[in-house]
DNA sequence: TCTGCCCGTCCGAACGTTCGGTCGTGTAGA
DNA sequence: TCTACACGACCGAACGTTCGGACGGGCAGA
């Protein structure tokens, strides 16, 4: 019957680096809310006190900067690389779609949370600000390919744009990565329903 | 000049209802978030003081309660309606896509606020459970309109689903009441675009 | 028409609690 | 021994909520 006073050697150091706090901080952020989760939950998750978060980071608004930033950093990869790619509008806009998914299923955390910003703060209405310029680099690419002539044109291509990645960042509602399916496999799936559209062709067949 | 310390006659009572001071908070919610309103928040865009609100509710979280049972009681409706309807299913899976349409439309605050919940207190997850049963008849018609040879079968009955009603519900992040256009030529496109793609059809024509 | 009271509405001032954040100290591992 | 990491105690501010009381339009009785 050990000295139960003792220090408690058995329970190992947390040793958390600003990363892995980062990544328990945006899952309890995307389940609770961030104004709705205290620096006390997310210590309680860590398994580390509140004060010990602050030696990692300088704020609670500084975890939602670097989260939703990671995010904003993945998505903009994507437009860049659509953008140098040459040739019609479509090809880019699937790439754009396609490279949307990826980036949701492979960063679903930091993707949601971004999606759920309001603009309450700061770092929030600074993270709108980019999400807002990202957009308008996907509505010009719709446009385009609309003049192109590729898209139907009894759309309107801004309406075009926000139904499509609409339907793209609706994932972050219901993607599971352990049920989910790959990014590729599920791009396949918005790709045909959103070129082909739902209706079964040739039923004469 | 007259006395100025009669008592202000000139600012007239607010003269709340609890129906029209919801609609206020429901506003309020929707910009900064449920959690991220204070009553004191509340209490400025009303223009009256946090102690009054509660002269007309019981507690915040009645305001909340209030908000998202009146968005699912519409939603409800429209899904009786098509239940009730007999033939194909794919036109009460019509009738459900116009009619979420409208309700978002019509309802447009409340349905943002309910779609927005995230399961913190106990009414949150009431919702959440109301919501899940809603889906859950939804996918039910989907199905039966797969099952029919209505719907293109190489795609998932759930998947197309959440993807159709994503696309359905991310309205609530850019309809705009003044800008927006009617809510009959919204459920036109939408379903042009879920039914046959954006691809543009005969380009020989 | 005047008087007095009722009641729906609203107010100011507090309540106990929780918030994000700070401080000085302890300790495990290099 | 030195440093990175974590601890418990604590801070002022803001939180949701409560409370007793004040205001004023409408109505009954004179």
């Amino acid at each position: 019957m050990g000295a139960r006073e003792a220090t408690r050697t058995d329970v190992p150091r947390a040793n958390y680096t600003t990363q892995s706090l980062l990544a328990v901080a945006v899952e309890v952020f995307n389940l609770r809310g961030y104004d709705g989760t205290s620096m006390e939950d997310l210590a309680q998750a860590c398994g580390i006190t509140k004060s010990s978060i602050y030696h990692h980071v300088r704020s609670k608004e500084e975890l939602l900067r670097l989260a939703v930033s990671r995010a904003l950093d993945m998505l903009n990869a994507v437009l860049e690389e659509a953008e140098t790619r040459e040739g019609r509008a479509i090809d880019r806009l699937e790439h754009m779609v396609r490279g949307s998914i990826r980036v949701v299923v492979e960063e679903l955390p930091y993707v949601t949370l971004l999606l759920r910003v309001r603009g309450n703060t700061r770092a929030e209405q600074w993270a709108l600000q980019r999400r807002r310029e990202f957009d308008n680099r996907l509505s010009q690419i719709v446009g385009e390919a609309a003049a192109d002539g590729d898209l139907r044109d009894d759309l309107d291509p801004r309406l075009t744009t926000r139904l499509l990645f609409g339907m793209v960042n609706s994932m972050v509602e219901w993607y599971s990565p352990s049920r989910g399916g790959s990014s590729v496999d599920l791009a396949d799936s918005v790709m045909r329903l959103a070129l082909d559209g739902l209706r079964r062709r040739d039923p004469q067949g």
